[in-house]
RNA sequence: GCGAAAGUGGCGGAACCGGUAUACGCGCUAGACUUAGGAUCUAGUCCCGAGGAAUCGGGUUGGGGGUUCGAGUCCCCCCUUUCGCACCA
């Protein structure tokens, strides 16, 4: 028929490139702040210049793009920007290893990227562009600096920190992953080092941090975030040491989240690293504490993990007196007690927690229960998960033995707030954010160390502080700024005397804290942005990426706005409203993709071969967006074939011979609602498949309907469909159907609910909720009609017969289901 | 150990509010066109049984129980997998 006439051939390579220079010239993707139209940012994590582009960055970039495209269509204003992360320590690495300066391996790797994205064909505004480690752009990096700290949430403060050995750096505690505490970037252990380091106090947000309101977030980063903050409800309580030399000791306070079980507590643990525990020690107890204290501090926290969680500690000799009811107790340390959590102090009811349990056990220390649940005498030792709980009523509790367990608590805490002896506390296990690294290739800490008047902020006027280009790279991996000869050598700002510049850098966490803001007005030179465009465009819509970035950027950013709020320089509670994570591809093997396994999947190679919008719309089809999976070579076929069936229908002549269009209609808006939809909710594999259904009906309806007017309605809102899927194609079949305007210039269609309504249904019939029958009646019968349509089949017939129809069950529009015996 | 999510054909996955399970695609089978095809087109393809066939019957959403006229979907128990956290007082 048709197809020996052989139509052009679809030839992405050569059309693609073709319309991506034409948009390019035409400006197509440049928004300008537009008042009279509703605003879309759609922002995506911005990829670190590794080298080359690889899947997952289309996987994360491509259907965002899609989507971006489809709100553009929808009438919004769509901001859609990129740029790169640029600081980090792979192009330092890459310095060492290759002898090339990281500025011109992260220049060279930016480059070659910009290109790959072109050819993914997005409606990246170039514009708007930003890479952090531009001069122009940690200039504004360190002025945030020095508004935090001006704003008392930088300080600097010596702190037991965790070191990776390996990249020679301090980490975030975010940064530390998983039981081995290894580095998140080299998987090194990490060690315990005390150094003076930078820190934001990202506690002081704990509380906010944990209201998500207004934000459409999934379930899953709330969760993971709500963890990582650890908000828990609890009382600060006062004891008092008793001290050999003096009668009245220093205060020791604790924080326990069971202020109702203060009778239970039969002695105090402390974290080696305590400050009281030298005080507290006694003459005969201190060569044993001390040589405990100095294996648990210079030990790593891996070694400390690896004696197999069985608790350890020593008796320091030293007593304290219990608040509620004088009693004196004995006071332990041990490393299961953290001095980075409430006060690194503890009060230990071995009755009623595990841990201390363990330790009373191990140490023959006293196990005093105070609760009892009902009917029970007290509890044993192996019932300890029973003994744990609230129910019951109190024993060993002075006047508030009897009580039952759940009144408890409040008159506690009452009590103790009453008499000064404690307070309510609410605990976090987030910590502050160290942000100093101890590395080259970051934003150096504008800070100047003066030996008269110490910290000192770099003035504004004087930023950025520039990073040096001549530098030397020695093998013991130390930062280079701090070999440099000269750089670190400057005036104290305030007093003018001599003066050294902070040679730490910051985690690059810190610049892609705040990027969002530097997209929109990256040449912006009298702040980090320009404040007509943040109120065009701010906050961020939509924001995609990788949900590895929960506990980590996601925490940062959100912190970072609301302190930013707090010092006047943005508004609103929250940057980023909508957040969607993409899954990861594994390889074919269903593994981690890896050079090493040798199952990487290259983009350039696929699109090379099958073309950008072939590798687009695979991407959006072949798996759930949010859950990613393997990869599979076979399955971008169906996606071409798809494609190219579509080009031939609307390349090859075809003339129809009339006939009923209903039903072509009915499909073509059933599927434009469906597609609407699934765009909303970034549903992208629903999309195509509803593309490809409907792309079945309309070739199955083409030698009847070619030609008419439905026929011609089809093809138009096809295109519109396709064009944020696949924009060169789309383009492409715009102009033939002799359009000299860019289908990306044109709206998202309507449904026509009319025609998308069904005639006719297909009434189901059930006899005991079995399938039976099925008949068509028009749509809008009452329920008496469809019992008797039903009644009539003859499934219905055949399965009731000699049976008494006991009752008939109706779901207009559905089905009847006969109940029959 | 704690927390979260998920278990549907050979595979990736569909299924609105509890209402035709397996859409769409891959793969596979058969056929057509071809010198050829890893191109294209057509038909078929959850499992079991009966039949030459159209078709007919039964079963099926990790396992077991429950609610309901009706359960992939709701409830309870169990199993498995993935991810996150890991002495947080």
């Amino acid at each position: 028929m048709e197809r020996d006439k052989t139509p052009r051939a679809y030839d992405p390579a050569a059309l693609e490139a073709r319309w991506q220079e034409r948009w390019e010239a035409d400006g197509l993707y440049r928004p300008e702040p537009d008042p009279a139209r509703p605003k879309h940012y759609a922002l995506t994590m911005l990829p670190y210049p590794s080298g080359d582009l690889h899947i997952g960055h289309w996987y994360a970039i491509s259907p965002s793009d899609a989507r971006a495209r489809y709100m553009r269509m929808q009438g919004y204003n769509v901001l859609f920007p990129m740029g790169f992360d640029a600081f980090g320590l792979p192009a330092e690495n890459a310095a060492i290893k290759r002898n090339i300066h990281p500025k011109e391996w992260t220049y060279a790797n930016i480059d070659r990227m910009r290109g790959q994205l072109r050819r993914m064909g997005t409606m990246i505004d170039w514009r708007h562009e930003a890479v952090s480690c531009d001069p122009e752009y940690y200039r504004w990096t360190q002025w945030f600096f020095l508004q935090l700290f001006a704003g008392g949430l930088a300080y600097r403060k010596r702190a037991a920190v965790d070191w990776c050995p390996s990249c020679n750096t301090t980490l975030a505690r975010e940064q530390v992953i998983g039981d081995e505490r290894v580095c998140e970037r080299c998987e090194t252990p990490v060690i315990r080092k005390e150094l003076s380091q930078w820190f934001f106090r990202t506690t002081q947000y704990a509380e906010e941090l944990l209201d998500f309101s207004g934000l459409d977030w999934p379930e899953r980063v709330r969760t993971l975030q709500e963890r990582w903050i650890g908000r828990s409800e609890g009382a600060r309580v006062i004891f008092r040491t008793e001290q050999r030399r003096t009668e009245q000791g220093d205060p020791l306070e604790i924080f326990t989240t069971r202020p109702d079980t203060l009778w239970g507590a039969t002695f105090m643990v402390l974290a080696p690293e305590h400050p009281l525990v030298s005080k507290l020690t006694t003459d005969d107890r201190r060569a044993e504490v001390e040589a405990y204290v100095e294996k648990a501090v210079h030990q790593t926290d891996i070694q400390r993990e690896a004696a197999d969680k069985e608790k350890s500690g020593v008796f320091t000799g030293g007593y304290a007196i219990n608040p509620v009811n004088g009693e004196r107790i004995p006071v332990w340390i041990a490393d299961y007690v953290l001095m980075s959590y409430g006060t690194g102090a503890i009060m230990a009811v071995p009755a009623h927690d595990q841990r201390d349990f363990e330790f009373a056990r191990k140490y023959g220390l006293e196990i005093r229960p105070v609760i009892v649940s009902e009917g029970q005498e007290l509890p044993v030792p192996e019932a300890m998960d029973k003994a744990l709980s609230h129910e019951g009523a109190m024993v060993n509790s002075g006047p508030l033995t009897g009580t039952p367990a759940d009144q408890v608590y409040e008159k506690v805490v009452d009590y103790l707030e009453k008499n000064g002896l404690g307070r309510r506390e609410v605990g976090y296990r987030l910590r502050d954010w160290l942000i100093s690294r101890q590395r080259y290739w970051g934003a150096p800490i504008p800070i100047v160390f003066c030996p008269q008047c110490g910290p000192v902020a770099v003035p504004e006027d004087d930023l950025p502080v520039l990073l040096p280009d001549d530098i030397e790279w020695r093998p013991t991996g130390e930062s280079p700024l701090k070999l440099h000869p000269t750089w670190r050598k400057t005036t104290c700002p305030a007093c003018g005397g001599e003066a050294e510049r902070e040679t730490d850098t910051m985690d690059t966490f810190m610049c892609s804290s705040w990027y969002h803001l530097r997209y929109l007005s990256p040449q912006y030179d009298q702040g980090p942005f320009d404040p007509s465009e943040y109120r065009a465009w701010m906050p961020v819509d939509t924001y995609t990426g990788g949900v590895e970035h929960a506990t980590m950027h996601l925490i940062y950013t959100r912190f970072f706005h609301k302190a930013c709020r707090d010092l006047g320089i943005v508004q609103g509670d929250e940057p980023m409203l909508q957040l969607r994570n993409q899954g990861i591809i594994l390889g074919e093997d269903s593994e981690k993709m890896s050079k090493s396994r040798g199952n990487v999947v290259a983009p350039d190679a696929l699109v090379d071969r099958y073309g950008t919008d072939t590798v687009r719309a695979y991407l959006m089809f072949f798996a759930r967006w949010d859950q990613g999976g393997p990869w599979n070579s076979k399955g971008i076929e169906g996606t071409s074939r798809w494609l190219r069936r579509v080009w031939n229908l609307y390349m090859e002549p075809a003339e129809g011979t009339g006939g009923d269009t209903t039903k072509l209609r009915r499909k073509l808006h059933q599927t434009l609602h469906r597609v609407t939809a699934d765009f909303a909710a970034l549903q992208f594999n629903t999309i195509i498949a509803a593309l490809m259904e409907l792309l079945n009906e309309m070739l199955q309806a083409r030698p009847q309907l070619a030609g008419t007017p439905a026929w011609d309605e089809a093809k138009d809102l096809y295109v519109r469909m396709l064009a944020p899927i696949a924009p060169h194609l789309a383009d492409e079949l715009w102009h033939e159907l002799g359009h000299r305007d860019s289908i990306h210039l044109q709206s998202w269609p309507e449904v026509d609910e009319e025609a998308a309504q069904n005639e006719e249904i297909t009434l189901v019939v059930q006899v005991n909720g079995k399938l039976r029958d099925r008949v068509s009646v028009p749509v809008g019968l009452g329920e008496d009609q469809l019992r008797e349509a039903a009644l009539a089949t003859e499934g219905a017939q055949r399965f009731t017969e000699g049976l008494a129809i006991r009752k008939v069950v109706v779901v207009p529009g559905r089905l009847v289901n006969i109940v029959a015996g």
